[in-house]
DNA sequence: CTGTTAGCGCGTTCAT
DNA sequence: ATGAACGCGCTAACAG
């Protein structure tokens, strides 16, 4: 039924192996049997069986793109990038055997067990290369599990890449990943909340990201340190509530923060999206933005520019770093020194933020 | 090095085919002997290899979901939906062998080259299905090959499902598909149209998407059937433009719409994310939405319900639409009759649209 | 430059 | 209920 190496070179009037040279163009043929075994690879249609070639060269050409959440745009344009430069052939012959890697964007939707299955399934396909995205979950148990997998998959020859994740803390697991970009996510929150204390705001709730998030922790961390520097560290607890990573929890959480303290003057949120339900709720309740209150974002989705008015926000450059994480992946780039990099988290000043009132 | 079954039955005392049947459960095994394989199998952390098991049987856990865009979050949010009813096994075990599917997400960029490598690399790996999802390209020569490369795919014991994308037409690719999940992007976007006739607008301009869409003819198309039922048919090619599914394609669009007809009611956007686009550029020529220029989009996307206005739209369950789409290449929901179903889209009415002025 | 010979790791008969 | 043997389709040595 299915058409195999053998067909064709029965067709070619060649042995399989010559085939098999053909088609991986790394041993010299002679042009005039090349041309036979194209042509005989043409008439039969034939297509190279990925499964058979991995087994007996014991390589992959998968390279698995691990996020938290695909329809968020964050992970959509990391991964999106990262496969542009792992995927991409661009040239002709596509449809013939070849070096192609087939870059595969796993969803965990954020769930730790997930994470943990999809990392089996890529090491049980012997995938070549693994980027994980976005921000880990900080239950020790889970870590050490991940960090276990990880040094698993980088034994049998997967190279591991970390994008927006910081580096793995554990014994093992350091010298498992070839290399982590790691977004600067304490210096953006903290330029951020210094942004809307120059501006004199001193009632700032906070709308935080699921605890027990990575990139939750590192920016409120640095808001509170800033708060702290500014004598208001007192106030931070009581105006931080935390909530998952969309437009709802942003509202829920200014309603309630609203509650708490209705003379509020500037909501920080977790990230743009959260900051949109922010500005719902807030507009709701008959505040105007910034005028009223202030709002901020994180992450500078391309939306945000578009908000009205449009979100004053931490600009993480996503699609570079996704790019850059692909490209590590594929050993097209050296690792950094240390093996770990910061992306820069630049703050981006627009019309929803203002001086308090009064 | 890398632990393999013959390792395990070695340990467990007995035979490679023993380990296996364990493994797969599907055939009859001694509790005490299965105790023992497990021990084995745990004590040498070991992992199936998936090429191998493949190869050996002739089938392949990897499911293959195609998107235009990973970055829009039109297409992440079917994505997700349908691998969250491929890929998830929730219970335990998870770290072993078992049925589990790889669902994993290949972004084209809406490229047809690409699109067609994808394919082929699918093909290579033997995948269990093939989801495509969005409109598709009207090249005839493309959809040629795209046809074909499904029929082979099908052939080879794919299970093909189109997902937002309309059936194909050409011969042998009809019978490839197993199902096909069309939206109504016609209705919807006469719906939408009638909507703005009846609110009294009549120079009403259009955003249309890239030429060569599937999705962009069907709408555009209603667009002028209900502008031509209402009489003013006439303008419509006037007040089109094209252009990529983006923002700044409804900014630009918009701003050189209103150079052609300063006095227009309304902008009808190719999706939300154009849509918006378009009310940036109102805007900045000093347009109010809704009391000068009615804005609508398309999709009803996240976001969509926080633009300022709330955007008017045309809701596509993608969500529904996506996990359906899983499930059917999962073949856990029986085909629908004749193998299209056609996807509902309702007009949803928010505050960027109103009452022509005048 | 090309053909021959062995496996890669596993599923699956066929025996027992 | 279990083991032995064969083959899936391909690549990689080794010859020649």
């Amino acid at each position: 039924m299915t058409v195999t190496l053998a067909d064709v070179a029965a067709r070619a009037q060649v042995s399989p192996a010559t085939v098999s040279r053909v088609l991986n163009g790394n041993y010299p043929v002679a042009a005039a049997t090349r041309e036979r075994v194209l042509r005989a690879v043409d008439d039969l249609d034939y297509v190279l069986n990925g499964q058979a070639s991995a087994l007996a060269a014991a390589t992959s050409d998968l390279v698995g793109i691990l996020v938290n959440d695909i329809a968020d745009p964050f992970f959509g344009i990391m991964a999106g990038a990262a496969q542009s430069q792992i995927g991409g052939p661009e040239g002709a012959g596509a449809g013939r055997a070849g070096g192609e890697k087939l870059a595969i964007v796993c969803n965990t939707g954020g769930s730790p067990e997930r994470e943990l299955t999809y990392l089996t399934l890529l090491q049980r396909q012997r995938a070549a290369a693994v980027i994980l995205t976005g921000g880990a979950i900080e239950d020790p148990e889970h870590s050490a599990a991940v960090a276990a997998k990880l040094a698993k998959l980088a034994d049998g020859g997967a190279r591991v890449v970390l994008c927006g994740r910081p580096p793995l803390e554990l014994p093992g697991g350091g010298e498992a990943v070839a290399a982590a970009l790691a977004f600067d996510n304490r210096g953006g929150a903290r330029r951020l909340t210094e942004h809307l204390l120059t501006l004199g705001h001193q009632r700032i709730a906070y709308v935080a990201g699921p605890v027990e998030r990575t990139t939750t922790r590192h920016r409120l961390e640095s808001h509170r340190d800033a708060m702290e520097a500014a004598g208001l560290g007192d106030a931070v607890d009581a105006l931080t509530v935390h909530g998952p990573y969309d437009r709802r929890s942003g509202y829920d959480a200014t309603l309630e923060l609203l509650r708490r303290e209705p003379a509020l003057t500037a909501v920080v949120a977790a990230n743009d999206t959260v900051a949109l339900g922010a500005c719902a709720a807030l507009r709701e309740q008959g505040r105007s933005i910034p005028d009223d209150v202030s709002v901020a974002g994180f992450d500078d989705l391309p939306f945000s520019a578009d908000a009205m008015p449009a979100l004053t926000t931490v600009r993480l450059p996503l699609h570079e770093a996704g790019a850059r994480a692909g490209r590590l992946a594929m050993g097209r780039e050296a690792a950094p020194a240390g093996g770990i990099a910061t992306v820069p988290a630049d703050l981006v000043v627009r019309g929803s933020t203002a001086a308090a009132r009064g």
